[in-house]
RNA sequence: GGCCCGUUCGUUUAUCGGUUAGGACGCCAGGUUUUCAUCCUGGUAGGAGGGGUUCGAUUCCCCUACGGGCUACCA
């Protein structure tokens, strides 16, 4: 069996989302599987999409997610440029071999004259039945057509696709597929800038780097008549095809769109992108608090299943279960409670220090000075209860400064004047107890005076976080330490007393 | 409109003709935790509709409905 190679090709146009995101690991996946080369090839032959930036977007989100390319811009390789604007002189080479062949010809139709042909006609399509009648060089004569030529004429290189015929490929995930070839339009191939579309570029440079397995969206089924076509012109063997379900907006009508994120209010998209303006600015899954394992593992799952129960999968297990033929046919509706829940999943497996070091800039920003050390221990006690990074910041708050508000709700439900005295008296004993005496200090009062927990803890809590959520209060008072545990107490009572009288 | 692809709990998936249709997320209830969360237990909920084929269809075929993709000198 042959090498297999595959290849990762979008366009910069902007920044890449997760439906890209989720194609790349599909194909480094079936690489890495097969013991294959994972490439990545940079198809920017739209001048006039081309956005300044995406291609280093590109490579940094893929690295994000750990999909490093063994081939591609910036990484090099034995089939470079992987960039299709520098295999330009390539593509015109290879359209006009078409030509030769009979299977291309030149067309000097300008996109005004189509536009208004689509104008008359809503049905119009260039192919079998109307290239006769329009300015191409199976219409003009040959004198005529060198004439244009030579004139520096408008022309564009359209694809002959035959009449009559059905063509058929074997999808890995669609199975057997076949289109009527008089349905199929005579696609440009090379375009007025001399620039090779989509089509070309692709089919030469997939034989040309000897692609073996074109993993893509299914947005480019219908194409794949075309490419098809052209493999069969150029006389070289198409490479395996497999045409992933797209990923879905929430509701299921169309496909996940990078508007979608403000509009559903989270992110599509990797890593923050600054675009030129408010609406072409996103957020990323990175600065939202999400880990790359964890939306890794979730897109992976979205449209594939390793075919038993298990979910959790780390990328060598996702390596060495994954197969095409699990791929799902169906589009799938992005879920944002469920990539919550891998989150949170992946954020209580990680370390605290690595934690520590994702919030640290958060920190910063929040004005709390605190070692890094004493952050590492808010994760220990945070992190199973925050669904994204930055939540343990926020919920954790009482950890960096003392609280300005308290639940007063409970408070007067729960407080007595007569207990005052024992708060104050725990106070001072743990103001003057060591770190590790905590814990004896506080039970120690506790038990000696036959306090009931159930009453005392609550206080104690909103005392010295504010509210009644939070981790363990020993651990917490143990982490702010006896001193400044004390003066929450202090400060506490005070509010106590003001909410009762 | 035309062509192509699809359709199992709310969501994501398992099932390769015979199952009490399984798991996960969500939701609900209970337990653990003096709180919250984690964790554990239980529950809720599904084969789009109609025809075939078959002893037997979620599974195979056809039709309809619905959904999606494509229909650019964009990818």
């Amino acid at each position: 069996m042959t090498n297999v190679r595959v290849r990762f090709a979008p366009s910069p146009t902007g920044a890449l989302h997760i439906g890209g995101i989720r194609t790349a690991l599909y194909n480094y996946l079936f690489a890495k599987k097969n013991k294959g080369t994972f490439i990545l090839r940079i198809e920017d032959t739209d001048q006039a999409r081309y956005v300044e930036g995406a291609e280093k977007y590109i490579l940094d989100a893929l690295e994000w997610f750990g999909l490093i390319p063994e081939e591609g811009p910036q990484i090099g390789g034995n089939y470079g440029p992987y960039r299709q604007s520098e295999r330009k002189p390539l593509y015109r080479q290879y359209a006009e071999e078409l030509i030769e062949k009979g299977h291309a010809y030149y067309a000097f139709d300008t996109p005004e004259e189509l536009d208004t042909l689509r104008k008359q006609d809503p049905e119009f399509k260039y192919g079998v039945k109307s290239r006769n009648r329009l300015k191409n060089s199976l219409t003009l004569s040959a004198e005529q057509v060198e004439k244009y030529l030579d004139a520096g004429e408008h022309v564009t290189i359209r694809l002959k696709i035959p009449q009559d015929e059905m063509i058929e490929f074997d999808d890995h995930i669609r199975g057997h597929v076949s289109f009527n070839s008089n349905e199929l339009d005579d696609k440009v191939i090379l375009k007025g800038d001399g620039m090779p579309t989509y089509h070309l570029a692709n089919i030469v440079d997939d034989h040309l780097m000897e692609i073996t397995h074109v993993i893509r969206g299914e947005e480019w089924l219908s194409s794949t008549p075309h490419h098809v076509i052209m493999y069969r012109s150029f006389g070289w063997k198409a490479p395996d095809f497999a045409h992933l379900p797209l990923i879905l907006k929430p509701t299921g009508q169309g496909k996940l769109s990078k508007r979608d994120g403000a509009k559903f209010g989270f992110p599509v998209f990797p890593l923050s992108w600054k675009g030129e303006n408010e609406a072409d600015s996103f957020i990323g899954f990175r600065e939202d608090g999400y880990l790359p394992e964890s939306i890794r593992n979730f897109l992976a799952l979205l449209g594939w299943s390793p075919g038993d129960d298990q979910e959790l999968l780390t990328i060598d297990e996702m390596i060495s279960l994954f197969s095409l033929d699990k791929i799902v046919k169906s589009g799938a509706r992005f879920d944002i409670d469920k990539a919550l829940w891998f989150n949170q999943q992946y954020i209580i497996k990680a370390d605290h220090q690595r934690l520590a070091a994702l919030i640290q800039p958060l920190v910063v920003k929040e004005g709390f000075d605190v070692s890094s050390a004493y952050l590492s221990e808010v994760c220990r006690l945070m992190k199973e209860r925050v669904h994204r990074t930055h939540e343990i910041v926020t919920s954790g708050r009482f950890f960096f400064v003392a609280p300005q508000v308290y639940d007063d709700v409970t408070i007067s439900k729960k407080y007595k004047p007569e207990n005052k005295q024992h708060l104050l008296n725990i106070a001072e004993k743990i103001a003057s107890s060591s770190t590790v005496e905590i814990e004896s200090t506080f039970k120690g009062y506790v038990q000696e005076n036959n306090l009931n927990l159930g009453e005392f803890m609550p206080l104690i809590r909103i005392a010295v976080s504010g509210g009644m959520q939070g981790p363990d209060l020993i651990e917490t008072m143990m982490l702010l330490g006896g001193s400044e545990s004390s003066t929450r107490l202090r400060k506490a009572v005070d509010h106590f007393e003001q909410i009762v009288n």
